[in-house]
DNA sequence: TTGAGTGCAAAAGCTTTGCATTCGT
DNA sequence: ACGAATGCAAAGCTTTTGCACTCAA
């Protein structure tokens, strides 16, 4: 019997994070504007800094306190998320759907593992331990496929 | 039919540490015996600053650089691993056993899962995706026991 | 119009570096 | 005696804060 696991998938998408905005009594700024659009369908798990270096160009007074609080917001909005398998900088991601990461040693590069590992909840030793789960996430290091060959 | 899983448990142990620092030609100072004993049978997951102010009432002229200079060479002699866990500050953990934690978002501490969950590496997306995977780590939160009550 | 958002500068917090002195071997 | 380790101060980075000005609603 095969068993069939559905992935609720949340991508950033602008539309629907400007309505949002609009419920929420947020202002729809020219910096917020062109932050959102660096981040949809952005899969490279930008810093704060690559972010402001992107807009710096095209924002010339763009600064890097507005690139911090509008991803604070989206944050507490729930529209990003902080990965925390990088501990010298913080990472985005406007992938919300839940899944996991890898990070090359030999490139720096950060890749999604989009797969389902919620077995590991099911675990005896988690569930006598811990009182309440709210989430989980699985980091892997190793060697991408690029810096194989 | 039972399964059994044997866990390869490597705990900080002193006398252990003195001959791998000797046959290292690392020299055994009295800081660094200090931060020995701090660390053995250490499952607070402790950070620089707290290993610094355990220290402070004992050794006065103890200094923050010697703490971080410690642990980065234990860190590099492999005898604690850094945890990702917390993106503020490192914490740093004397068991170098093959485990996970779990971060209570209430009072903040952070608990070992002693647990094998390496049927993650079996997964057929990690196992196409990824040319070499080292290591991988699993990050619970959640409400601990204690602040369920 | 009005208060949330912006952006500059300054500060804060963690970590690293430079370097003279100390001390384990 | 030699060279690694220590510890102080300074610097480096990321992130946060204060505050006057701007602008979206």
């Amino acid at each position: 019997m095969l068993s069939t696991t559905f992935f609720e998938v949340k991508m950033f998408e602008i539309a629907k994070v400007i309505s949002k905005c609009r419920k929420a009594g947020l202002k729809l700024t020219p910096q917020r504007l062109a932050i959102f659009k660096i981040l949809e369908n952005n899969t490279s798990h930008p810093t704060v800094e690559s972010i402001y270096n992107s807009l710096r160009k095209d924002y010339p007074t763009m600064s890097l306190t507005t690139v911090y609080n509008t991803l604070e917001t989206l944050f507490k909005i729930g529209e990003v998320v902080k990965l925390d398998i990088d501990s010298d900088k913080a990472h985005f991601d406007p992938n919300t759907s839940p899944h996991h990461h890898f990070l090359c040693t030999h490139c720096g590069k950060i890749e999604d593992v989009m797969a389902d590992f919620s077995e590991v909840l099911h675990n005896e030793t988690v569930k006598e331990k811990l009182f309440k789960i709210q989430d989980y996430n699985i980091n892997f290091r190793g060697i991408c496929l690029v810096c194989s060959r």
